[in-house]
DNA sequence: AGGCGACTACCACGATCAGGGGATAGCGGA
DNA sequence: TCCGCTATCCCCTGATCGTGGTAGTCGCCT
């Protein structure tokens, strides 16, 4: 059974929240707090496995909330619940990891629907925010093949030296892309991917990706960023 | 009252939504057409102000009635209603401007819910197609600007906790062993690796080898001694 | 001019993995 | 004592990977 951790800091919303949960049996409601310390500390101790989290928090941004959350509990889903919907703190949440994206006004069977989603592997966004989203993606469209030649002042201790594209490659599989995906994020082909990891393989003397990816960590060519 | 058109190769999917939205008094449907070839031209002669339309045509693909109702047509509001909800058919209808993108799957209130959205300025969309989207959103910094800040003093080593049989198991993994040889390294059965590697895929929210090595390394949950 | 490496692309095969079940046992805390 | 967690074992399936080829274009260096 899914274990939530709600943090919210107006207290009718936390108690309607954590009714509505409760009273759903496929729920657990492990904690209810109202600041973003308390938020911290109960991620910590009770591990849970959904966080419903309001951004404007009194003592910090939600958005803390969420970054702890992803980076303590990377099986945690977080869902931002707010009257924000603008785009800067939309912008923010998803990038600190957040999944889903409410805003207060959503009824509650979207509401519980939403939470349903989130542990089945979606992303419930209340459409306005999906707007904006969108209108991001227009703004920035596909970039393919970006090669940045860095000025390569790297301090290589042994004489592995892989090529930009071959970096770029082992980073996408150390995110867990299969082949047809890194193929569409960096506009080439499935096959010539195939063809940078045979080749990766071979200068890193491995067989198999999770292999490469330790070698890759261990010899700091790719950074955790 | 909002005019409608659509655009659906299957003629009972076809049927159901114009009785949906027959039935629905705020709503009018002014065609409905089973080609890509007859919903451009009804785009030009009814200039509707919602495009429902199926991404699985006979003639062409739907996302060229979307680009061509966006040309044409800028305050006509375009939803995508298909089956398809891989990377490559979201991404190329968001492109073309699709404002909204519901799976067959969708309950006929969320339908209809959907394009009361789309008229209130909202983007509908199905949580399994915005999952994928904030996915992107995440693979986006694919320029590698090796920024290599470590002010991270890095207090917090837990949050995760595998268990020692899991670190164990994700160390063989990383140096490329595969299940029959971790269990003669353990004295356990390959199954048992098994077993213990899908745990451990759960609790880091990962789904590959390669993506669990490089967040145990991370995470500090292994070292690279 | 020739060589070499990087990058691109494709085919095909068997081996391996991911993820879905379910089942039993022991051990420690509540 | 019961519950929860870990560890163990087994089944299944379709998806993915690893690896062997081949081969063209480009740019750099000798």
């Amino acid at each position: 059974m899914p274990r939530v951790l709600i943090v919210e800091d107006d207290s009718a919303f936390r108690a309607r929240y954590t009714a509505m949960l409760a009273n759903d049996a496929s729920f657990e409601v492990v904690a209810s707090v109202g600041t973003g310390a308390e938020g911290l500390a109960m991620l910590d101790l009770k591990q849970p496995d959904i966080l419903l989290v309001d951004l404007g928090l009194p003592d910090f941004s939600g958005i803390e909330v969420i970054r702890h959350a992803t980076q303590t509990l990377p099986a945690c889903e977080c869902m931002v619940v707010t009257v924000f919907g603008d785009e800067e703190h939309v912008l923010a949440s998803i990038e600190a990891g957040a999944s889903g994206y409410l805003l207060k006004d959503a009824s509650e069977e979207s509401f519980l629907a939403g939470i349903g989603e989130l542990m089945n592997g979606g992303s419930p966004i209340s459409p306005i925010i999906a707007r904006r989203l969108l209108k991001r993606f227009h703004a920035e469209p596909l970039s393919p093949a970006i090669s940045v030649d860095a000025p390569d002042a790297d301090g290589e201790l042994m004489g592995v030296a892989l090529s930009d594209r071959e970096r770029e490659i082992l980073l996408l599989a150390s995110k867990g892309f299969n082949y047809p995906e890194m193929g569409k994020l960096m506009g080439i082909s499935p096959h010539t991917v195939t063809s940078h990891v045979k080749k990766i393989y071979r200068k890193l003397a491995v067989h198999s990706r999770g292999e490469a990816v330790f070698e890759a960590n261990r010899m700091g060519l790719i950074r955790t960023l």
